[in-house]
RNA sequence: GGCUCCGUGGCGCAAUUGUAUAGCGCAUCAGAUUUCGGCUCUGAGGGUUGGGGGUUAGAAUCCCUCCGGGGUCACCA
């Protein structure tokens, strides 16, 4: 309807105006509720063209709309707004549209090219926590909100299979892990450990052993034991020593950081570590097997994490296949003479025109870095997909300054592409009591927080739902939705960019802005609708404004699907889904339905109730939620 | 320090393509519903949108500046 304003608006301006309006003047909102009215043309803008007072243009532009759109029933003006009704016919004939409409809200699928959503990349020596679950829910989400507008999606990930960290993990699993009887080291299966876990447990031996060389190292230091350490080593620290002197404690900390960092160098830990990795990527046997035995341990673990979750992918993507590819890449702007080389051999660019750093591609002893297998990454799509239309990378704000680099240097490199890549950029999630930090043990271990979550929902369900008649296996589903639910909706309602604080009780609360309370109005319709049996037409009902309202919600799905998908924001199909739920609480409160004596008006009721279930069922399936019948 | 994101009632959030009296939930208080699932609904109190300045007919929203917080500035990923 706006669109039919628009255009008619934009058509006929001269002849109504003298002069041509542009498009961008011809705004609308939703008609405030405390006003009459459907849309609310804004006119401040006629009126400074006219030059005449803002009623005076609405009330011009308001007479010459009624007389050439016959859906138009009457308009009012207000200040500078001009607010039109539009006809019980109007809205019954969308309500019809609506009911009618299977896919009410979705485009089609059209000839927009491929977008590739990758989330989740994990790295393969941790487990996966909350922060992920943030990661995969705005990811799978997001996918799912791209395909509702048409395009064709790739849900995909990069497995961060490679570099320095796995062989961390590696090496204190070969050097630190008991021996058992049998003479095995320890392994999920007889450890009945989950794979992930297994080895997340390595990395941390790494860091505590590591720590532990690097202070038995300083303490040498400090006794004046300089055996077997380079000149330039021991040269630095007792620059830092010296510095120390006469310093503020917060100075002296510093430099004490610094020596610590000094002496990690230094441990025969990393050095080790770091000689894996050139052993693998020489693809030494030995270390590749060892490589792909853990991985796979953790490749089992994610397995069972993602089915909890609820995700998959489409496409996975393995940085161990694609670093090499990034190599290629980096030659081939070498050879552009849009990177360069230092002297210890490694490769950098420099985007300090662009007013950022220098910034290392390839590092001296030819082995890559993150961002050379993010170059790799990029361009191996692009082969995968010629269509490419654009990567949405879903990672935290962390990496902000990384992809701003990343599509840089593509973009440097003549990949046109580049500007249509996106950085889903999300902030860190908080616990009530603070801050997540890994080295304090406050990691929230997402499996164990999946399995609490639904927990509560089993208990609180059990206390207060409608389960008769559900068999066991049908009421595990169902906590499982009411849980997983409530966990998805609670991390999807805030804005993506937003450092948002998560609150695990909150979460699958029954009331207030919360997935369980949409999946409880959707089981309450649900129940209603059954009971009502049989719905005929509505034709000769009188549409009262309880009913047009809750239609003007409905009505309003389609754009905020659009809107969702330009700006990437699964918060908008939530914040709308809560919104509709609300509207409608408040007409089932307030008209009756099964015992309505008009059956023309008792079936108009149904049918609009039959369409807001429709419509959570469809949002909530764009946040991954289900919606239980019962509940 | 440079760059960047954020700052909205006690708490958690919405409105950020400028626009009418800044919405909502939790919590607090007062009510409604003997009939469709009371896990509902209605109402009240509570805000100088971090401070200041600017642009505009109009600013939570745009610009400048200051304050506060996060992130980042690694041959980690």
């Amino acid at each position: 309807m706006e669109n039919k304003i628009k255009q008619l608006l934009l058509e006929q301006s001269e002849q109504l105006f003298g002069i041509k309006i542009e498009e961008k003047s011809v705004q609308f909102q939703l008609t405030r509720k405390e006003f009459e009215g459907d849309v609310t043309l804004v006119v401040f803008p006629f009126a400074k063209l006219l030059k005449s007072s803002p009623i005076d243009a609405a009330n011009q532009i308001g007479e010459f709309l009624k007389q050439h759109i016959s859906e138009i029933a009457s308009y009012n003006v207000v200040q500078g707004f001009l607010n039109i009704s539009l006809s019980s016919e109007y809205w019954k004939n969308k309500l019809f549209a609506i009911d009618t409409d299977n896919s009410f809200g979705r485009k089609k699928a059209d000839s927009k090219g491929t977008i590739l959503v990758e989330y989740s990349s994990p790295n393969t020596n941790k487990p996966l926590h909350l922060g992920h679950l943030r990661n995969n829910f705005l990811g799978y989400s997001v996918a799912e909100i791209l395909k509702a507008n048409g395009h064709k999606v790739i849900k995909t990930q990069i497995i961060n299979d490679r570099g320095i960290h796995i062989c961390k993990s590696m090496l204190a699993w070969e050097r630190f892990s008991p021996v058992n009887i049998n003479g095995e080291r320890e392994t999920p299966e007889n450890t009945s450990l989950k794979g992930d876990k297994l080895v997340g447990k390595y990395y941390v031996v790494f860091d505590q052993e590591f720590n532990k060389e690097a202070k038995e190292l300083i303490a040498k230091w400090e006794s004046n034991e300089f055996d077997g350490f380079s000149a330039h080593v021991v040269e630095q620290y007792q620059k830092f020593v010296e510095a120390k002197i006469g310093k503020e404690e917060k100075a002296q900390a510093d430099l004490d950081a610094k020596i610590k960092e000094l002496a990690k160098n230094e441990t025969s830990l990393l050095r080790d570590a770091k000689e894996m990795l050139v052993k693998w990527e020489a693809r030494d046997p030995q270390t590749y097997l060892l490589w792909s035995t853990m991985n796979g341990w953790v490749y089992d673990g994610f397995k069972t994490t993602y089915e909890a979750m609820g995700v998959n992918f489409d496409r996975l993507y393995y940085e161990s296949e694609t670093y090499l590819l990034g190599k290629d890449l980096v030659s081939e702007g070498l050879s552009k003479g849009v990177f360069y080389k230092k002297e210890d051999g490694s490769v950098w660019v420099d985007l300090t025109a662009d007013g950022m750093d220098e910034k290392l591609l390839l590092r001296g002893d030819g082995t890559a870095v993150y961002m050379t297998q993010d170059l790799g990454t990029a361009l191996d799509r692009k082969k995968d997909y010629p269509d490419l239309e654009g990567v949405v990378y879903t990672v935290g704000n962390e990496q902000d300054y990384h992809f701003k680099v990343l599509f840089l240097v593509l973009k440097k490199l003549g990949y046109s592409w580049a500007d249509k890549c996106f950085h889903l950029s999300y902030g860190m999630v908080d616990l009530p009591s603070g801050k997540m930090k890994s080295r304090e043990g406050t990691v929230v271990d997402a499996d164990e927080l999946m399995t609490e979550v639904v927990q509560s929902a089993k208990e609180m369900t059990s206390e207060r739902g409608h389960l008769e008649g559900m068999s066991s296996e049908q009421k595990d589903v169902l906590f499982k939705q009411i849980g997983m639910g409530g966990l998805k909706y609670y991390l999807l309602k805030v804005d993506p960019k937003k450092r948002m604080m998560f609150n695990p009780e909150e979460s699958i609360e029954l009331t207030g802005n919360t997935g369980p309370f949409i999946q409880y109005a959707h089981a309450r319709i649900n129940s209603l609708l059954a009971k009502a049996g049989e719905i005929n037409g509505y034709d000769t009902a009188l549409l009262g404004n309880e009913e047009k309202e809750l239609i003007k919600v409905l009505a309003q799905y389609p754009a905020v699907i659009h809107e969702a998908g330009s700006a990437y924001s699964p918060a908008l199909i939530a914040n709308y889904c809560y919104e509709l739920v609300k509207a409608f609480n408040h007409f089932y409160q307030s008209v009756p339905m099964l015992i309505e004596e008009d059956k023309s008006v008792r079936d108009l009721r149904l049918v609009i109730s039959r369409n807001v279930s429709k419509v959570i069922v469809n949002s909530l399936l764009l946040l991954g939620v289900e919606s239980p019948q019962k509940m």
